[in-house]
RNA sequence: GCUCCCUUCGUCUAGAGGCCCAGGACAUAGCCCUCUCAAGGCUGUAACACGGGUUCGAAUCCCGUAGGGAGCGCCA
């Protein structure tokens, strides 16, 4: 593999469902990759035992999945740098905390969490900075030894190095200028012996020749960290590009009071996954295509220098839009998959067929389809007030003669020369009777869907004075 | 509190000193099409956070102000 070949990753943590605002993260990654013809992996930071779950790494992967978001390399799918879970991955980082702690870079911390936390309010109350003390900073080896007597287990902490610029070139921002005095010394070994994330992300993102990491920006400021950390590694890093937040309509992060939030909420919702793509893809990030794109076009029409700077706000109105995009570019047999599990296995070819082009440029979501489902095929039909005034109106001859007509041949042509009515006097009446309401879809193929002992029990009904 | 990031129509955004009295998309309003609704077509309403500079000229550059967000965790 070439040196700067591309590759990217998503690495989320499997403590809770595929938020959105992750969804986007992978996949801006997934199709950076697939522009440069890269590869891109899937990594499951899992070092906090306590808050991974089984359940979440196996929906984590079906999310992806059903979003398309093909990874090349994961838990799942052998690579170059196996394993793929950082739980695993102990013995790779074991040599490079000795590496650290041998040069002097990261040294055993004993504070305790009571400690640290007094501190921290301490500083804060202060009015400065919360930042690590460095109490045990320049322990020497007889302190360290008396208090590993003692039986305290240390965390490990790197050592932030004194007045040292941190600079680099954010994919997203642009130049970005940190100072090593703001950044307390932080812990990169937990006091149980699993690596802390400044240390694992970091670390695994160049021992997995990652070349570009889109994140969030809640992660530009502890980015410096990261370079110095990988710098006393002497690994190279990969270029970051931070992305703005995902926020609701509201302006603040997107929650659960938002609503669906969750691509397993949105999926379940009904909403189709190049919807929920479509709609990703241009939330921080900006196309001049305005049609719904498959993901290899998103990818050849994704740009690092789209990628937008501020928060963008997440509406439904908009995914909404590009599910009835989808929807009305749906090919007729892939129409018929989608619909076909709502429908009854009585219909006929032609019921069928009839039933979803009627239907179809009216619905969003194939929920939507159930009412007039029930409508054409149920049984007890329900009027709304204007319709049964409407259909008693048109008079019983009216209802007679189509019933009459219908005997020879059920279609709208020949029930019109037989009522000798046209327009609207003619299509109303026969709407409200047949549908119980004034409004829906073309009446032709809903006409041609329905049974015909249904349509002449309908006509019958009002053909009676 | 300190550090960092951000700010164009209601929303997603285009815009890298003159092409912008700001363009597109969603939403919204109206019209056309039409048996109705939807779809489709057309038209419209609607924005450069504010204040100072720099410049012949600023949405674009600089400085401030305001507002929003993030980080400062043995969470990721």
């Amino acid at each position: 593999m070439s040196r700067d070949t591309v590759v990217t990753r998503f690495a989320p943590s499997p403590s809770g469902e595929l938020h959105l605002g992750n969804a986007r993260t992978a996949l801006f990654n997934f199709l950076l990759a697939r522009k440069r013809a890269g590869r891109f992996v899937l990594r499951i930071e899992d070092t906090d035992a306590g808050r991974t779950q089984e359940t979440f790494v196996a929906a984590l992967a079906a999310d992806l999945d059903w979003l398309g978001l093909a990874w090349d390399e994961g838990p799942d799918r052998p690579g170059a740098h196996a394993p793929y879970r950082q739980s695993q991955r102990a013995a790779l980082y074991q040599p490079l905390f000795e590496r650290l702690e041998r040069e002097q870079r990261a040294y055993p911390c004993f504070c305790s969490h009571l400690e640290l936390d007094l501190s921290r309010r301490a500083q804060l109350a202060a009015g400065r900075a919360p930042r690590y003390a460095g109490t045990c900073r320049e322990l020497g080896a007889a302190e360290r030894a008396a208090r590993l007597a003692q039986g305290r287990k240390p965390s490990l902490r790197f050592r932030v190095p004194h007045a040292r610029q941190i600079e680099f070139v954010d994919l997203v921002h642009g130049r970005q200028r940190f100072v090593s005095d703001d950044i307390g010394d932080f812990i990169i070994r937990r006091e149980d012996g699993s690596a802390a994330f400044f240390f694992s992300n970091a670390v695994d993102d160049a021992l997995m020749q990652i070349s570009h990491v889109l994140r969030g920006e809640d992660h530009l400021a502890n980015t410096p960290r990261q370079q110095l950390l990988l710098e006393g590694l002497e690994l190279a890093p990969p270029q970051y590009g931070h992305v703005s937040l995902l926020v609701g309509t509201d302006g603040t992060p997107l929650s659960k009071r938002h609503g669906a939030t969750s691509v397993r909420e949105l999926r379940e919702a009904g909403y189709a996954s190049a919807a929920v793509c479509n709609q990703l893809f241009r939330l921080g990030h900006s196309t001049p295509l305005n049609q719904l794109l498959s993901l290899p076009q998103m990818a050849a029409a994704f740009e690092l220098e789209h990628l937008q700077r501020a928060p963008a706000h997440f509406e439904l109105s908009q995914l909404r839009h590009w599910q009835s995009e989808w929807v009305h570019a749906l090919a007729p047999e892939a129409a018929r998959r989608w619909l076909e599990p709502l429908l009854p296995a009585s219909l006929s070819e032609r019921q069928v067929e009839s039933f979803i082009a009627a239907v179809r440029p009216n619905i969003v979501l194939a929920e939507d389809a159930r009412a007039w489902l029930q409508i054409i095929f149920g049984e007890a039909l329900v009027f709304e007030e204007p319709a049964l005034l409407a259909a008693r109106q048109a008079g019983a001859a009216f209802f007679a003669a189509a019933a009459q007509a219908l005997e020879e041949r059920a279609d709208l042509g020949a029930l019109r020369r037989a009522t000798g009515r046209k327009g609207a006097e003619f299509f109303m009446p026969l709407r409200a009777a047949l549908t119980g309401r004034l409004h829906g879809p073309e009446l032709a193929p809903l006409l041609a869907a329905m049974p015909a002992e249904q349509v002449r029990a309908r006509l019958l009904r009002f053909a009676a004075p």
